[in-house]
DNA sequence: ATCACATGCTACAGATTCTGTAGCGCAATG
DNA sequence: CATTGCGCTACAGAATCTGTAGCATGTGAT
């Protein structure tokens, strides 16, 4: 593995408010996915790949990356995996799956 | 206003999953954001922008769009606000602020 | 009335980012 | 060895975002 930290800027951060930066983080392309689909255990960067509908290599590589770098992920003996900060977040975000269900309901009522 | 509902379709919708929808719906540029900064009340399109460290008026509009669409977003008359729909999806996303002080935390421990 | 001003929204070229496919180097296993 | 699966990269074409300018409409004051 590359063992190297390679420094990595999150826009939003230069306004030093932490919440922009993760706004900015998360809303990315496969950002939320990625820590959605982790959450069950540690995926191979394939197996990853499969989950996310197989999003190209390249962006991917680059969000774990930038997660990894905010300390959300690491790689583990088998795959990418949450960090128990990671974790800490994912579970912020648990709450969204009843909330699809609802809005579900609600968009096709209309 | 214009008064028109396009349809505009949500990627990730087809696998028939709201979750997923929804984490593509969000992961959007600007779109976290711009529910982040609706949520002391209604901004009007200038506000807002300003509000987005003065992004692109063009995908402010696309987001605005989509999320109105979505049903989380609307037109009042002091510009847009969050639908009862859209502040209970706000809602499910406070706890980030807290956790985003607590990141910078340890991040800044490294 | 008309003038200034603010609103929601659009056009468009250039820059950035994402996609899709291919393939690398490496470790583990047969 | 040869194979297999891993994390990761290259690269061209497509999609998206940026930044600036401006339109059409509405409101309120002069």
């Amino acid at each position: 593995m590359t063992g190297v930290t390679k420094p990595r800027r999150v826009r939003g951060s230069r306004t030093g408010r932490p919440i922009m930066a993760l706004l900015d983080l998360l809303g990315r392309r496969w950002s939320l996915r990625i820590l959605w689909e982790l959450r069950q255990g540690e995926l191979t960067s394939r197996a990853l790949r499969a989950a996310c509908d197989d999003a190209s290599p390249t962006v991917l590589q680059s969000r774990l990356d930038e997660l990894r770098d905010a300390g959300f992920l690491q790689l583990g003996g088998d795959g990418y995996g949450l960090t128990p900060l990671g974790r800490e977040l994912l579970e912020t975000f648990l709450p969204l799956h009843r909330f699809s269900e609802r809005w579900r309901k609600q968009v096709d009522e209309r």
